[in-house]
DNA sequence: TAAATATTGTTCTATTTGGAACAATATGCC
DNA sequence: GGCATATTGTTCCAAATAGAACAATATTTA
């Protein structure tokens, strides 16, 4: 038995920042999950699912690349790297003109890896969304898709 | 001049899980700004703050309840209180018949640091949501706060 | 060309985080 | 009552995290 059976779910609606409150309850409830698993299970700290991840949707990265969208610092994704080379599942080949920097890609294996994981995304966030029905999914959609081009406007 | 003039945000609408990738982009572009500039300036950290935050909402809740409302462990929660307490930001008295718990309350000096930063959330959000006209945001908070219902009910 | 400034990716370091074990207390079961 | 099981909150420890400084390389400016 709990320590108390009051209701705590009462903050939802009553508190200063309702929608702030809200979609980050929601954003922690779709991910913390499946993070949680895929560290379980294949060993993927969540700067390594990231970076797979941004991989697979782009032919060639730079790591700075990769820190610029997925708003993690520079040595996070540094180390993520190292380890990904590691296990085969990114190739680095450094750039022929710029000594600097080096091109990250997705390896065969860490595409079929990517695809296993991602579903485990598509699965929970299906379980989440599957409280609105289909026309109010496509509403949530089109406004999350406005708010997300308006805040990437702003900074 | 950045690493690639290429279209990163293009993933916002070309991977699996776009409803995912976008509720957590906004989540994190509201909270992780904010949490900086409280970091910086109050030297509160994300737990800290989340008791100060829930604490604000009840007269009284024990550790565990402030565990499970936020999601975070216990140990941290832990750890926070007693820097709060020594920051007399909360209050803690024992339990008179459990002698395992606590209850915490949140002091007036808590109560004014509370109602000053939480305007920072506040103004964070607006900037956000105002992405939308009072219509649309008015629709987004409805969809939100049926999916928090529904999600807090599957677990 | 030379010097000052940028940028990239890395290492170093301190802080944050969370799992696991733990002591103290309470509850359930016989 | 007495023994097994819960729960609370804490400490311990290992991993994750992110700021800052750094070396190597590019770019800009004079």
């Amino acid at each position: 038995m709990p320590a108390s059976a009051r209701d705590l779910t009462a903050i939802f609606d009553r508190n200063e920042i309702p929608d702030t409150y809200r979609i980050s309850f929601l954003a922690n409830s779709i991910i913390v999950p499946v993070y949680d698993g895929i560290k379980r299970d294949v060993g993927l700290n969540r700067g390594e699912y990231l970076l797979l991840f941004c991989l697979a949707h782009f032919a060639e990265l730079t790591a700075q690349d990769v820190a610029n969208m997925s708003g993690r610092p520079r040595n996070s994704i540094s180390r993520g790297v190292h380890r990904m080379v590691a296990q085969g599942y990114i190739d680095r080949s450094p750039d022929k003109h710029d000594g600097r920097q080096a091109w990250l890609s997705i390896t065969e294996q860490g595409r079929a890896l990517h695809v296993r994981l991602v579903k485990r995304f598509k699965d929970r966030e299906d379980e989440v969304l599957n409280g609105l029905n289909a026309a109010q999914r496509t509403q949530l959609s089109k406004l999350l898709q406005k708010l997300v081009l308006h805040t990437s406007s702003i900074g």
